[in-house]
DNA sequence: GGGAGACCTAGTAA
DNA sequence: ATTACTAGGTCTC
């Protein structure tokens, strides 16, 4: 039953990095035969400097060359990375599953696959790059690779038993570090929204990039910059199904032309801010509340302790963290309250735990876990009524067991 | 500063 | 078959 919800396709972010301009667009079929090929060079020691664990690439053995029609293996294994578990659950909008355990998006101007190798490791291939060397550089980043995920689940298992057990069932959910402006688009149209409804808008918002490929059927662009945004009509929007978000995706991109560094140099500076003032920053932007702004926070600018408190996640939390507050209705002020109960819990990377216990609740991974995870149904609140099938709301990523999106 | 209603759509119930 | 209502997050009043 898995299979059904991971036909959801995800999509991707670029870095905030430079944009290379790339060539020609290439339209290619992703490799079908996993091959052990060398390992790449880690020069990664600037980029990820500043993170907490330890890289996990660090000691990997250096080498590369990679020929296309190959999978060059990343050497992580998949309790660093299960891919399942990391794009179709509500992170990104932009990646599509091109294959068994095979998911495509774009990096900046790179377009890459990636894949669960038999080995349990995964593999990369770039279908479209001008440079190899920064397309790989671009992918560690995208995948947060200077962030050991074992690590960091060894010391929240330590704290907490039932995260314990579900990570043996779960293992390899990592959070990805997607591109500011990306994120922050996706995640405006998720407000309210449902993930079938969501992909199409992003979908749309994305076609009016730079086209790199097709990939199993999918025709995949670079994500368009600020000012080809700013192009786009509140009428084409609505016409195109946003809704009343329509004047909100204007309005950020109107308000991100504004900043005196560009909006790319603010995006890219709120990831030196501390949480507080990255949350209140991104608040500032039309269609960004505290949700949206703790997705962004979280997914894309290094605030690994943001916690997205949506109505599912006040479930988790009543149920786990604050059972005195169980059977209560969830207001906004109550919303720090939730996320301090997290970072209370799991600490400096709390986002990290929060997501793994999200994607837990996911219809399609119950399925796969032992019952014992399922019987602790959820207490309701009086006037709430039974949770719909059909529309979920964005960050309840890929909650919808029969979402079919594409 | 907190609460209520509007916004938009798809899915469900009546 | 049509209609009424619902969730979901942000904004406005």
């Amino acid at each position: 039953m898995l299979q059904s919800n991971q036909s959801v396709a995800s999509l991707t972010k670029l870095r905030i990095m430079k944009r290379k301009t790339s060539s020609q667009p290439a339209s290619s079929t992703p490799p079908s035969s996993p091959h052990q090929s060398p390992h790449f060079p880690v020069k990664l020691n600037s980029i990820f400097a500043s993170k907490k664990p330890k890289n996990i690439l660090k000691n990997s053995p250096a080498i590369t060359t990679k020929a296309s029609g190959e999978w060059v293996p990343l050497s992580i294994g998949k309790s660093e990375l299960y891919l399942p578990l990391t794009f179709p659950t509500g992170q990104t909008f932009r990646w599509k599953e091109t294959g068994p355990l095979q998911y495509t998006g774009v990096i900046g101007p790179h377009l890459v696959s990636l894949k669960q190798l038999e080995n349990g490791d995964v593999g990369y291939h770039f279908h479209h790059t001008e440079c190899e060397e920064s397309a790989r550089l671009a992918l560690f980043d995208f995948l947060n690779l200077g962030i050991s995920l074992s690590e960091i689940w060894e010391e929240f298992k330590v704290s907490d038993l039932r995260f314990c057990e579900l990570a043996s069932y779960l293992e390899g959910a990592r959070v990805l570090r997607q591109d500011p402006l990306e994120c922050l688009i996706q995640f405006i149209c998720s407000s309210n929204n449902n993930i079938g409804r969501i992909t199409k808008m992003v979908n749309f918002l994305s076609s009016l990039g730079k086209y790199l490929g097709n990939v199993g059927g999918y025709d995949f662009h670079q994500f368009p910059e600020i000012n080809r945004l700013a192009m786009v009509s509140e009428t084409e929007l609505r016409e195109a199904g946003f809704g009343y978000r329509a004047k909100y995706i204007i309005g950020t991109v109107e308000a991100l032309q504004s900043k005196p560094s560009g909006g790319l140099q603010w995006l890219a500076a709120l990831r030196k801010l501390n949480l507080e003032e990255a949350v209140d920053a991104l608040a500032s932007l039309p269609g960004v509340g505290p949700k949206v702004a703790a997705c962004i926070a979280l997914f894309s600018l290094d605030q690994h302790h943001a916690i997205p408190v949506d109505t599912h996640v006040w479930q988790i939390a009543t149920q786990y963290l604050i059972p005195e507050l169980s059977g209560t209705r969830f207001t906004p002020k109550l919303c720090s309250r939730v996320a301090d109960a997290f970072v209370c819990k799991y600490g400096k990377y709390a986002g990290w735990a929060q997501t793994l216990l999200f994607i837990a609740e996911l219809p399609s991974q119950k399925a796969i876990l032992p019952s014992r995870f399922c019987d602790a149904e959820k207490v309701k609140p009086a006037k709430s009524k039974e949770r719909k099938k059909g529309a979920h709301n964005a960050r309840s990523r890929s909650m919808d067991g029969n979402e079919n999106v594409m």
